[in-house]
DNA sequence: TTAGGTGCAAAAGTTTTGCGGGCTG
DNA sequence: CAGCCCGCAAAACTTTTGCACCTAA
């Protein structure tokens, strides 16, 4: 795999040694094309006859989150789950029906924010966003109808 | 209490009975000034001499939530927190430090989302959106220095 | 060679469920 | 008094940790 140099480069520079285990985890977390949990990617990596064990996902994320090599990004289940970080700020309109992830790059809020922050005395810091609905596949094919939005 | 006889009221109205148990976790979420876990609401409710069993709090949290006399809004070490329902549409404003929440009502996403949905051809039905800094009382107490933002 | 990483098994923590008894309406 | 609800205990899951062995650098 193309990907698996850069990921090897990415993991020397955060001083983690270089483990068929940290390229496979990072590795799944490329292809996917949606957030996932630890039980996904071990289960991902066991059907590929790649055996590792949950507790070395989790100890993985952990250090990967620490690291910013990976971000945590939403929940399913109220389970976390993890993505690739693949740039510095970013927002996420996700499929409630398929799950699919399509990352938005521009962000409405840091004016907001800022306007915000000034006028409650607040030092704002960060955010999270992410937007729901249906993509156009899934409005196709299950025939989902207009209704109104609302928001959380 | 005076907000009892409210809750009451709209637990008749969802066709919930009205036990001790559901009138404690709606008083305690109403009192609270930040969202709370499952165990937040048990045990504050246990500290006020109220027996409660965890049990019951998971129970009823569902059933609030399907009623939608509560809403799930954050998490704290990834547990999920709840909080009381109080307009159809809010954002919230998190102290970093102490956790406490400023309600916003305002929301900069409505148009944004409607230009984004026609821009991917999703339907979107719903967003979320948190902001995170430091109040003015930590800021003061804590010496919280002043930074750049990042987000999430 | 050796510090750090992995797997396994056990522990810790969270959430769900079954059941007998109790309370609301 | 009937049906719903509660507490308790056990089960099901998710996540963390201790330890002996292994491996990348």
């Amino acid at each position: 795999m193309e990907e698996t140099s850069h990921h090897s480069e990415q993991l020397r520079l955060h001083g983690q040694k270089i483990t068929k285990q940290r390229l496979g985890i990072l590795a799944v977390l490329e292809t996917a094309d949606t957030p996932l949990t630890a039980q996904d990617i071990h289960l991902r990596l066991n059907l590929e006859q790649f055996p590792i064990s949950l507790s070395t996902v989790y100890r993985n994320l952990d250090r990967m989150l620490a690291e910013e090599l990976i971000v945590k990004q939403g929940f399913y289940n109220d389970k976390c789950q993890y993505a690739i970080k693949r740039s510095e700020h970013f927002h996420s309109l996700i499929c409630l029906a398929c799950r699919k992830v399509v990352t938005i790059e521009e962000c409405p809020l840091e004016q907001f924010s800022r306007d915000l922050g000034r006028r409650e005395g607040f030092q704002i810091t960060e955010h999270h966003m992410e937007l729901y609905g249906y993509c156009p596949e899934c409005v196709r094919k299950e025939g989902i109808a207009s209704h109104a939005p609302k928001a959380t």
